[in-house]
DNA sequence: GTTATGTTTGTTAGTATTCACTAACGGATA
DNA sequence: TATCCGTTAGTGAATACTAACAAACATAAC
């Protein structure tokens, strides 16, 4: 699991809650402490400031996105792979939404140095292990050569990042699952030898 | 052009510079009387509150978008209309890359339910228009048929996002025009019947 | 042409509210 | 006895916004 309490965990996760009702300027000491039953000098019993949540946040996701790459069978042929890789995201979103307010978080916490560094490092880590999946099916054969993985990655990320955040300002008022589905079954042709 | 006074468009344009490089949290009344060079108070000579600023950035962002879009030339080849769409958006983040923090918008605004509403009307308006515009280039042959128009969309424009996202968060340290029509040849060959 | 009047756009000084965070204290438990 | 983990009461700073007033200027009356 991770280093967190009991309380700590609490903490986070009704901060993620908080940040997908009101944006991240819903999350304050004060709502957090109300929405555990706490009063606000309790959470400084659990964390040092605000920035420290917030960090604390961003560890929790990153943990949560490399316990899902690693549980991908790297023997399946690429596109399956991919199509795993988007449907566990999508399965976790579908069972926690508040997760989606995360997803852009980037762009959330891109004003606060403090914050914005980890946040980077996360992305780019993930990309490239997409990347990197993208290129050993082209090596393979199993995935088409003509365009770069670079370009293959920037495109399924992008639709499913787009997706996502529709869903989220639509109130998550269509059938997730569906619409990635059919997403993926258009990469699917596209990236096809 | 719009119906906005000298001054009102001022203070638009400086909240759009303020959300650039603070994000929303750095829009306060105080930053933009600063950034202006008059008191606070004088800001409410122009507007009646925060909120009526934010509309008018949405009206003047949506004006912009539909400046660029009628200026397409609609007997081009579908491919060649995408790339000139999208290339015209790159160029005027690329002169004015604090716009780049307004295509977030919607995540940025989602949260405010009097924002968020003529949002949600412009981005799905923004999005139909280019539906219509890949199905036009299937009818006449352009375009590949068997992946639907909608998915196609949603590849292009999350692509598209999906970069400049990139390019601010990397603090707009890597040549945007470049990456774009790299992305717009992946995009290309990927749409070829 | 001068004076009176109204409008526009700014000022200073202030409001109540919210924010992150702290000091001091107390009960439960090991 | 010491350590958690909670409380009440409070801090200073920032927030959106307001009241009251003043200078500049255009319009219109005399």
């Amino acid at each position: 699991m991770n280093n967190y309490t009991e309380r700590q965990n609490q903490i986070i996760q009704e901060s993620i809650q908080l940040i997908a009702e009101k944006g991240i300027q819903g999350l304050t000491i004060k709502n957090i402490s109300n929405a555990i039953g706490i009063t606000e000098p309790a959470i400084y019993r659990h964390f040092d400031s605000k920035n420290e949540i917030i960090l604390a946040i961003i560890s929790t996701m990153k943990e949560s996105t490399n316990k899902e790459l690693s549980q991908i069978d790297d023997n399946n042929p690429t596109i399956e792979k991919i199509k795993k890789m988007i449907q566990g995201h999508t399965n976790r979103f579908i069972k926690n939404p508040s997760l989606t307010a995360i997803i852009f978080s980037e762009e959330i916490f891109n004003n606060n140095s403090i914050l914005a560094k980890p946040i980077r490092i996360m992305m780019k880590l993930n990309q490239n292990k997409l990347i990197a999946m993208i290129e050993k099916g082209q090596a393979s054969g199993d995935v088409r050569v003509d365009i770069k993985a670079e370009q293959i990655s920037l495109m399924v990320i992008g639709s499913f990042r787009f997706l996502v955040s529709k869903w989220h300002i639509m109130n998550f008022d269509f059938d997730l699952k569906k619409d990635v589905n059919e997403m993926l079954d258009a990469i699917e042709k596209v990236l096809k030898v």
